[in-house]
DNA sequence: AAATTCAGTTGTACTATACAACCGGAACAG
DNA sequence: CTGTTCCGGTTGTATAGTACAACTGAATTT
């Protein structure tokens, strides 16, 4: 794909057929796939937008957990997420346990429902990823999935799951 | 980071250090990247949102085109990219020329001041990329790009841009 | 000339979000 | 103790982005 070297002091830069420099590429598609991610989380599962789908997946982490601690994890405003937690336990998918030393907090746990309705969505998108990459050679899946780590862990290379 | 291979009739799975396949991993980055993309799309720019820098980058490079097109293009609805258009004209950085040939389109055009904001988001958003990726070795992000073009060319091996 | 099609706008509704004001329990200072 | 401050969470309000449906006006077809 790189069709030239710029040895120009900033480094060799290889260049694809559009005069993009690799950079310019990852820019452009990651430009694209954020578009159609968007694009496409509300209507990821009609149970479960992507960010109460990521709700529930930390729950399910850290074996529960406060809405607080999800608003700081997430970078969310604690009304957001109150009004997301209690859409999710209106639909019986999280309940909440008053924490008995500290009664300010509410602890939140996934409910046996919320459990199935999340593997059942991990397991769809599973299924939806393998497909995509069916054709992918196993070696290049480690290395874009090693890349795509490696892009992630920044500018916070701890927080996040 | 692949640990161990499973020959076990679905084909040889590499998996990392937390029992992920490849697959699992690529498919958790993306969700990652995806849900921060969310969050940061509106306020990428003071100017400009995602989806507005998407649509006067398609503008710029097809030269002007209807606002049906890009509706189609990015699998907006109509009335979604009418209101999108209004602000991007109230803003002046675009304007709509009646076609003379059929009144009832309006080719969409950059202003001076959208190609200028443009330029600048662009460019300020390439900072910032070339920043995040500046310790990546050249190859690596040749492959890098290579596999996100790649991923990204499904469904539609033609759509987008 | 009437009916149909097409580009675009407008009315309405919903979701996700943030910010600010608030409420009630906990911790702490005196 | 008691009052103040802190903290977790909720609620009021506002905004952005989106979709769907109804509409307008122009072009095309019958």
């Amino acid at each position: 794909m790189p069709a030239a070297e710029r040895p120009d002091g900033t480094g060799a830069v290889f260049r694809g057929a559009a005069g993009e420099t690799a950079v310019e590429t990852i820019q452009r598609e990651m430009t694209i796939f954020a578009r159609r991610a968007r694009a496409s989380a509300g209507r990821m599962h009609p149970e479960l937008s992507l960010v109460s789908y990521t709700l529930l997946g930390h729950l399910e982490e850290r074996g529960g957990c406060r809405a607080t601690d999800l608003a700081a994890h997430y970078a969310l405003d604690k009304s957001t997420v109150s009004r997301q937690v209690a859409a999710l336990e209106r639909a019986a998918l999280i309940e909440r346990r008053l924490d008995p030393d500290d009664h300010r907090v509410q602890v939140l746990h996934l409910t046996g429902a919320g459990r199935r309705i999340l593997a059942q969505v991990t397991e769809s998108r599973r299924a939806a990823f393998r497909e995509r990459l069916a054709d992918w050679p196993e070696e290049d899946l480690v290395r874009f999935a090693a890349y795509l780590t490696r892009y992630n862990d920044w500018p916070r290379p701890d927080e996040d799951a």
